[in-house]
DNA sequence: ACAAAAGTGTTTTAGATACACCCATGC
DNA sequence: GCATGGGTGTATCTAAAACACTTTTGT
């Protein structure tokens, strides 16, 4: 019998793909963290990279919380939905040059394999505000149009949240408080058009969405526009 | 800066559900491996369970590749296209009584965490012949409505395999030489059936695939049959 | 009165569903 | 001639797509 297991551990981490879905703009931004500079006495020529929040998984804990608690220590963000989505582990995936200082830095072994459960949220941009922690310098958001060069293969797992929410848009909006808790119609739409990278028609999009019945008309209209003042809408709570 | 990273390291693993398509019975069924006894004088009481195939990932390999050398390991199957759909990694998931025993032989820590990535394939089942290697003292195939209790949380892996090719099934069967190179449309109908768990109208399944135009009609028919003999069918080549 | 977004219906098209009989072959 | 599975068409329903004008408010 083989015993090639003996020693073979690796490190396991998470990674979080936390779009923020912006109303104002109605775009799409994604959650990036600043890598926090070491001391420079003792790292030359260390280059800070932006990364999405992620870092190694602890030993108690289910990959889940792995992933809701290494965001929390990032962005001291809270009690979000993640959802994993892809496993990422290529031997190579941390061993590009340009990530190597942040490994040096904070890695007992800087060369080793790490391999990465990645998960994503959607959010409220303006509903919650990310402070940086840990080895977070600071925070951004930064819209998925214009995404910079990431450390490690982030730009690949970036990439891969993005497919997912463009094929299914309609599944990551009910129950996630994209919207305030009251919203117009068009509001809805802008969503579902920031999302799926699509324009919709207004008569069309309504028919649909009535048709699947997740909305409660509200006897509520805007105030203070100035055009005609649109219905109020809420979400019927999920009917688990 | 924390450094609790420092020394918590996992074990890695792949486990590959293998759909085997039987179309005689027409059924799936899913290829497993007994798990083989070690030394009885060492080990009391140790009672092998059926298995998933999945073992313990290498240094210098991708996860895909990890899976398709773990698998042919244990049974010698090369060659199939192995998709991988989820991570499985809860802290407990191979700590169970009955797992114990298994673990005491096959790992130096027999109580370290294990976090497996979970592939699927699909095969005619009568396109190749597993033989068992390594660890696995036999292997069988299993008919998906009829599943053991497996070792480690593998039942659960199994289901949501199982799930996957129930919501898509036309994403598995093109291009995994789950039919012979010519068939008939009620051959490709049964493989649809057995794959959604749902019976098809005969004229409407023909009309949905001649719409999508997978096939070509060939200028050969069935011989020998004891009805109206079958035009035969393969599939076009992948478009890319 | 004008600007700005809200709101509203009909027609067309395509795809999904339901359904029943004749055909070619081997024995 | 009979048993067996192969093969075919139409009517209906539903969902998606295209498309333009009127309404209500604030200024």
């Amino acid at each position: 019998m083989k015993n090639k297991q003996s020693y073979l551990q690796n490190y396991v981490s998470v990674d979080c793909v936390v779009l923020g879905y912006d109303e104002v703009e109605n775009r799409l931004q994604v959650l990036l963290i600043k890598q926090k500079d070491p001391d420079k006495q003792n790292v030359d020529s260390y280059k800070s990279q932006y990364a999405l929040p992620g870092d190694l998984i602890n030993e108690n804990e289910s990959l889940d919380e792995a992933a809701s608690r290494v965001l929390n220590e990032l962005t001291h963000i809270k009690g979000i939905y993640l959802q994993q989505f892809y496993t990422f582990g290529h031997p190579d995936r941390v061993s590009a040059p340009k990530d190597a200082d942040w490994l040096r830095v904070h890695r007992k072994d800087p060369n080793a394999r790490v391999i990465t459960i990645a998960y994503l949220a959607l959010v409220r941009i303006d509903h919650i505000t990310p402070l940086a922690g840990s080895f977070a310098e600071n925070t951004i958001w930064r819209s998925i149009k214009k995404i910079p060069k990431l450390a490690f293969d982030h730009n690949q797992i970036l990439g891969k949240a993005l497919e997912i929410i463009k094929e299914h848009p309609e599944q990551h909006i009910m129950g996630r408080e994209l919207l305030p808790p009251k919203f117009t119609l068009s509001q809805l739409q802008n969503l579902y058009e920031a999302m799926s990278g699509l324009q919709l028609d207004k008569r069309n999009f309504r028919k649909s969405i009535k048709t699947a019945d997740y909305l409660i008309p509200l006897d509520e209209k805007q105030k203070g526009v100035l055009h005609k003042p649109a219905q109020y809408f809420s979400f019927k709570k999920s009917k688990k």
